[in-house]
DNA sequence: AAATATCTGTTGCCATTGCAACAATTTTAT
DNA sequence: ATAAAATTGTTGCAATGGCAACAGATATTT
């Protein structure tokens, strides 16, 4: 799903002893990383760890929205306002954030930051990356089916590891709050697609039967 | 859903004559203005009138991916590559349309060019605005069914005309594929809301009356 | 190592919603 | 102005998938 971001990662790493406007702070596994309330203006790369975006809803209901891994950004100047949803953003694990207010980047450290040139450019081609995971979803989220909607996932994965066989790297119960659908509905789909010898699965291992 | 499109447009629009990096062209209603198949690094800025992002899987089901109208970027450097759906823009009025390879912005045209400065803060800026968009889309699907689906769109209506009545601007077909949902489903839920009293309905134009 | 919590896998039930089909209305093309 | 096409609105029926509930398996904490 993200391309190159290797290649830049380490740049953005080392880049808040360069940069005045970066700040890099650590977190532990379950803390709350930012909330999406009050900072309009503020973006965020994860460096390390895994975090995820999450909804309550005025019923208390849970939905996650987004979950990241390391090269990707998230922030709320990147969300619509004015919603009634409560959003934040939470530690999957022990995790390093990368913070900064979008309109320093474009304006203030223009003239005096030796870093600016590769740091908009860096930034640019994650955000390129951002949108194109952001489709992605939006590809899943429309199929019709839980059955299209696992498939569609599956050759995603199928095509980033160039090999008919893969590891979900969510669990079951979050892979279900990704793709949107009822856990059990989506298990019990699982479960047809191994009788009828579409693929085999253990565990979190899939090896796709077909195509 | 798009905040301060009118202060770049101008800019945009004029910019063809001004760099070489950008071919602007014009399209009658219906015709394809590009295809996700071949052109990785395309980048486009629609300029006037509307285009639908529409995909068709293997079995032929046409589905409205995206919609996008004046301001709005698309193109297949946006899009995750290796999908076995055919997708294309579809002008959906006569329309103008700027063409550029996001490669050369970043790099050759760095140099040479006086007004690369503003094209890529611009163009930053409407990136941004197409993140917020993709994520207002993603907020909508990921609700669990159409009611929820059809409020949070009219509040989201509601918000950005700052009124309590507002006018759909889809037909009533589109915004069904817009939702991901049934046409006919979503019918009889915009029936039940109004028996329910929450909104009131005349063809097009919408009025909440709660909240 | 035991205790607790979370995740996986399965099933019955039934609400939601997708599908098909149609008439009425509106829009577009000739 | 008329014909053709597309959209809107409605309904019965059936399939899908959400919900609840549980047992067994894994993880995590103490």
């Amino acid at each position: 799903m993200i391309y190159e971001v290797n290649d830049y990662l380490d740049f953005f790493k080392s880049l808040n002893s360069k940069c005045s406007k970066a700040i890099k702070r650590s977190f532990f596994k379950n803390e709350t990383v930012t909330t999406y309330i009050e900072n309009r203006n503020q973006i965020c790369i994860l460096l390390s760890g895994e975090v995820d975006l999450i909804r309550y809803d005025f019923n208390g209901n849970k939905t996650i929205i987004g979950h990241f891994s390391e090269g990707n950004i998230f922030g709320e100047v990147l969300y619509p306002g004015n919603t009634n949803n409560e959003l934040f953003v939470q530690a999957k694990s022990n995790c390093e954030v990368l913070f900064f207010s979008y309109n320093n980047i474009w304006t203030k450290c223009k003239s005096n930051c030796p870093y600016h040139k590769d740091f908009s450019e860096y930034l640019n081609k994650l955000i390129i990356n951002k949108i194109i995971d952001l489709n992605t979803r939006i590809e899943l989220l429309t199929k019709k089916n839980i059955r299209d909607k696992l498939l569609s996932y599956f050759d995603s994965l199928s095509i980033e590891n160039v090999n008919k066989k893969f590891v979900i790297p969510f669990s079951y119960t979050d892979l279900a709050d990704y793709l949107s659908v009822d856990r059990s509905a989506m298990m019990r789909e699982i479960s047809h697609l191994q009788e009828e010898g579409f693929i085999e699965k253990k565990g979190k291992r899939i090896k796709l039967l077909y195509g």
